[in-house]
DNA sequence: TGTACATCAGTGAACGCGCGTTCACTGATGTAC
DNA sequence: TGTACATCAGTGAACGCGCGTTCACTGATGTAC
């Protein structure tokens, strides 16, 4: 039965947001398109009145997931702490879709890989924004501190121990860095 | 054709071995157990005899991989600078598996996990030891160090844009630290 | 040491299952008059 | 505004393919005598 195109564009939009969710929680090559209709309540038939193939899906799912930049209203050192807390390593479905998906993207089409690169690009871009230190090491700081927030998110995941996955959490927020209380003419390391 | 017990070991070692380069390069789920008999040299069918399933397999050729520990012979400020190399980006399939497939691993069975958490381990306890700084920060070091080195690589590798990769590995090893010229009476960080 | 036979690693065809994808059909929508 | 009909989003059965796994068979190994 045909249905208003309002509501077929909120179809569209509901099938992005399942399909961004499923993926960040099982990875794309576990998440199959009857599952990701079937969440969306709808069947897995029409789905390609929608996107053209699996893979069409994953990039737009992932431009989705990226555009919506959660927390991006937080001090930097707040949004460090909320990014590196327990809460976000449990949250795999809602959470940050770079830590959870971008090894997954490595194995997917250039298209996929595409839509990463402008989200990493974005992320960096935002934290040297936001970071408080001399300008010089604005875009250093960002880099290594977002390398060290995705690496600390990847292992606290995979970790069966919770001590050792809660340490490397815990540690990495310690020793990372918002550029507060950094003066400016001080060298921005100790060696 | 039965072939000598010596032979039958060989076999079991190349099949680990390649298992575990193919698995690092595509990914668990992108491998199929008769491509990595193939590569070993036999066919599929001979697979059971080896292994009880693919997932056997899959913790067999984790901690093939794992217990490999390529380059642990170098200085912490050495090993870093190779880590965090084009070379390291580019030779995912002779790669560190903990880069490689720690992500994969997340979604794989409890044992999986634990051989990697067990490798996890291992990396933080000897980047402890080879830290020349201070005894109070060396475990912390070696978590943010670590955790910066995984996200750097996984990052790099997703990254399309050649420039922006190079920059992650570049600013993230120019960030980390090995501990030394760390004077023990001077603060571990500037702020 | 030499021979006969039981063992078993490897072979390759076959299986069942789940997946991405296709398609004839349905019936509400939305437009032409 | 009301009616008739063309459109097309959604349905659900079916497809072909690749995968993990099984199994009857082969023939070299290695042991018992």
């Amino acid at each position: 039965m045909k249905i208003s195109r309002e509501q077929m564009a909120e179809n569209r939009q509901r099938i992005l947001e399942v399909a961004s969710r499923l993926f960040r929680e099982k990875g794309f090559e576990a998440v199959g398109v009857a599952e990701v209709m079937k969440a969306a309540g709808l069947t897995h038939g029409s789905f390609y009145g929608h996107f053209s193939s699996k893979d069409d899906l994953i990039v737009q799912a992932l431009a989705h997931a990226l555009g919506q930049r959660n927390g991006a209203s937080l001090p930097l050192g707040a949004y460090m702490e909320e990014y590196l807390s327990p809460r976000h390593r449990d949250n795999r479905a809602g959470g940050c879709p770079i830590s959870g998906l971008a090894a997954d993207t490595l194995r997917q089409t250039p298209e996929a890989r595409a839509a990463v690169t402008e989200g990493v690009r974005a992320q960096i871009d935002w934290m040297s924004e936001k970071d408080e230190g001399p300008d010089a090491d604005r875009r250093r700081r960002a880099i290594a501190n977002w390398s060290a927030m995705v690496g600390a998110t990847i292992l606290a995941r995979v970790i069966v121990d919770p001590a050792l996955s809660k340490e490397i959490l815990t540690e990495t927020l310690a020793w990372i860095d918002d550029g507060a209380d950094r003066p400016a003419s001080a060298p921005a390391k100790a060696e």
